[in-house]
Parts: C-alpha cells; structure tokens; sequence
DNA sequence: CAGATGACTCCCA
DNA sequence: CTGGGAGCCATCT
C-alpha cells in the first residue's frame, strides 16, 4: 500500500486552496493549471474526504454547473458562500467562474494559464 | 506490465 | 431529459 499523497494531488490542492469563496472552478480548469486530466482532479479531492479542512474542494464542480458529489452536502456548502444556482440548480458559471490564480503566483509554481473564457457565457438565468 | 476504476468532458442519438 | 461511447489521466490491484 502507499501511504503517501501522490505528488500531483498535493499540485492540486495548492491550486483549490486559491479559489475564493463564493467562486467555483471545473474539474477540468484544475486539471489544464495543473497539467492533468479531470478525472485526476476528482480522484484526488475524493482522496481528502467530506472532512477534509485546509482544502475548499465543494468549490470545484463540473464543467456544466452540476454537482457530481452524492451525500456530501456539496450545494449547500456552496449556497453558504453565496454562491448562486439557476432555476435547474446547477451552479451561475457566468460571473463566479475562478478565472485562476495570481499569474506570477502561478509562473512561479509552473502551474499552466488558463485559457480565457467569457464571464457571460451559459448566462440564462430566468 | 495488464486491467479495473473513477467527484471528467465532449459529442451524438 | 436520458443514455452511450470515445478520449482522457493517475492510481491501485
């Protein structure tokens, strides 16, 4: 067995931890910052556990607004921090999408940009 | 090394 | 809306 957090996984939760509170990012923004696959980036908040503390994970959701946690309050912990959600309570992208951290702060760890994308996309509440 | 397994994402029926 | 299927990547057997 190994008992050790896989590299890659530590790489993200440095980026989880910059997500603000009330902001969200994808499985998949994390993954193109920390040079993996979505799926790696489920795998490894998944290894944290609900309890988890220093690692904001209810932040990171998928990539159309929905929540793919079952039993771990997820939404709610969101709706705490202010997040909205539209009629079909998936998670307003447009506006509260992490566009990522500092850049330098990011260069410096050698984490990758993300691409941009407009804040006013997916925007169709009412 | 081969297979199985995911808190993924995109595309199409 | 639902369901399949194809890529995808890291980890664990």
């Amino acid at each position: 067995m190994s008992n050790e957090v896989p590299a890659i996984y530590e790489r993200i939760y440095l980026l989880v931890r910059r997500i603000p509170a009330g902001m969200v990012s994808t499985y998949g923004d994390i993954g193109i910052m920390a040079g993996c696959d979505g799926r790696t980036v489920g795998a490894a908040l998944a290894a944290l556990g609900p309890e988890a503390r220093d690692v904001p994970w209810q932040r990171v959701i998928s990539r159309d607004g929905t929540i793919s946690t079952r039993g771990l309050r997820q939404e709610e912990l969101l709706a705490a921090e202010g997040v909205r959600f539209d009629r079909q309570g998936r998670v307003v992208l447009a506006g509260q999408r992490w566009h990522g951290p500092d850049p330098a702060w990011a260069a410096a760890r050698r984490f990758q940009p993300l691409p941009p994308f407009d804040d006013a996309e997916q925007l169709e509440l009412f």
